[in-house]
DNA sequence: GTTTTTGTTGATTGATCAGTCAATAAAAAA
DNA sequence: TTTTTTATTGACTGATCAATCAACAAAAAC
């Protein structure tokens, strides 16, 4: 069976076995065993390609801020305006293929694991980073820096607890009811007060 | 050494062990053994008096919700009018008490693990309730009833938020910060409008 | 003063897993 | 064709831990 080249397919194929796993049991006590089974191999073959568990798990969380960021980058380069920016921001976190239950249940895992691993809580600062840095992208131009800051922070606030409720409560809130609450929050928001507060 | 009516305070002494255990670690990774021993008894003993590890588990994040509800109710009871109650229920979840750093990892894994035991889902299931009524009770009054139901919905998963980041990197926001969101999403609201929607 | 109840532990068991390694086999290079 | 590289696994090891249990001790009940 062995052919030549199969290193990039079997690390995307335990990488998405990996967010399964973690997305089907809600946390990281995932064996690897499971996710190499998953992935139609041997728990060797797993660590063979990423070393110790905790080197496939870094990658997983990785590979999930990549994508997250990718589709940023995309939906950010559409906006037109300051407050398109915002909203495409938010979109985006609540978007399908992010705001998917495995998604959602790996990164909360990764959250929690984050209070023990320096390697992935310098992931999620990276990924902290990026969301503040893209929501005051659009703030900026709207408000005052210290409440455009504050808002930044709310929102980010917003998205993770809304991250949070769904992964409890199966499904609840679905995306457009999570979007609906952010919007509504920016609506009552004083935009464009950036002079003169 | 054995006295008799060491039963209450052994359960308190090993639920506050689970808390700063877990606190610590900031996951529920936490052997049985590390428990006890900070509680200064062998995890022998832990069994005999809570059975499984499990149940132990869910005895300390009963007995987290219990605090939280017993800090909500005497809050409550001293707020004047319906906007003091929203803000009660935010200070107490922003406390001295609530808001330290072992709580709040506390209350993460238990999050997380909710996912996995269908027990400690039905308790925070019972928190969300017990939360979301303390602020439609402030809410209700001042908003119609769509707007109230979207604003204590905002709050809920704002304070969620603010936990998960709070856990995170540590000790930032600070309660006064986190407060100061809230309040500043209040302030934002079209409070009084009970009628005119 | 014997018995029962309550408190307590050390030692042990059994299960689970991460991680290793030697062995196998196909492909590629020599 | 031989050798090396890449892909792959089954079997094993060692560590960790939850859970159990037999045994001991102090207090209370009898």
């Amino acid at each position: 069976m062995p052919k030549v080249g199969m290193q990039p397919l079997r690390r995307k194929a335990l990488i998405d076995a990996t967010i399964l796993a973690i997305g089907e049991r809600g946390s990281l006590d995932v064996t690897m065993s499971e996710i190499a089974g998953r992935a139609g191999v041997s728990s060797a073959l797993a660590h063979h390609y990423f070393g110790a568990k905790d080197d496939l798990l870094e990658a997983t969380m990785r590979y999930l801020l990549t994508e997250l960021n990718a589709d940023a980058r995309l939906a950010l380069r559409a906006a037109q305006t300051p407050l398109q920016r915002v909203s495409a921001v938010v979109a985006v976190n609540f978007s399908e293929k992010q705001f998917r239950s495995e998604t959602i249940a790996a990164w909360l895992a990764f959250y929690v694991e984050a209070q023990k691993s320096q390697a992935l809580r310098r992931l999620l600062r990276v990924y902290a980073r990026r969301l503040h840095s893209n929501l005051m992208s659009g703030l900026a131009p709207l408000l005052p820096p210290a409440q455009a800051e504050r808002a930044a922070e709310t929102i980010a606030a917003l998205i993770d607890g809304l991250y949070i409720r769904r992964a409890l409560r199966d499904g609840l809130p679905d995306a457009a009811t999570a979007v609906a609450l952010v919007e509504a929050y920016l609506a009552n928001l004083p935009l464009g007060t950036k002079g003169r507060a």
